[in-house]
DNA sequence: AAAAGTACTTTGTGATACAAAGTTTGTAAT
DNA sequence: ATTACAAACTTTGTATCACAAAGTACTTTT
């Protein structure tokens, strides 16, 4: 009666690593600049969140140039890709419910 | 691209909020005890997140007597009902976008 | 009178969110 | 060579949140 509450991921219950996850599970490699754009952003929030997620091996993050311009970029892992949909499936369960 | 995102309500973050509205969505009058079980929260927790989701007005707070003993008991506002529902329906977008 | 039940409130600690400013490293312009 | 700029952080500071545990108030049961 409570486990699909039990089974949400508290690394996914911020709007903003939903917001993430959801852009890296569509999207191969995606840049820094773009996630912050995207999101709307300060630098320093992604970068926080992004350790967060990083920190669950969550996110893998690639540093590198293109041209002359450092870019850093970020992938999700299989791990991560599975967390995400598990907890997806989770509030699937709940929006059942409620029909 | 990015309005779903904000969409998702604040109140509606933690997976306690999350449980204790869609349980409430479900059913008239709930009280303290028997969510509190169903949650397995403490008395205080619990009572926290009442207290907030009471000070958006997306639940109300019934005070009476079960024979001689004290009862407290929530259900969901409309109010609450629609921002819930509105919750749920920008995640599912976010669902679908993954399929 | 003592114990137990209901529903809190208070206290304390640790995590989180976020903005704003500062830092690092390397490139580009003058 | 100095200045300026860009990317991506890190640091700082503040405010909020989560949660457990203990304390409180009132009532009822034993």
């Amino acid at each position: 009666m409570k486990n699909f509450i039990t089974q949400l991921n508290k690394a996914f219950e911020s709007r903003i690593r939903l917001g993430i996850m959801s852009i890296l599970m569509v999207n191969d490699w995606v840049d820094f600049g773009e996630l912050k754009e995207t999101l709307a952003l300060t630098d320093g929030n992604l970068a926080s969140h992004i350790a967060a997620l990083e920190k669950e091996q969550f996110v893998i993050v690639r540093k590198s140039f293109i041209g002359k311009k450092p870019n850093t970029a970020f992938q999700v892992t299989q791990e991560g890709r599975e967390a995400f949909q598990s907890h997806l499936a989770a509030l699937e369960e709940l929006v059942k419910g409620m029909k």
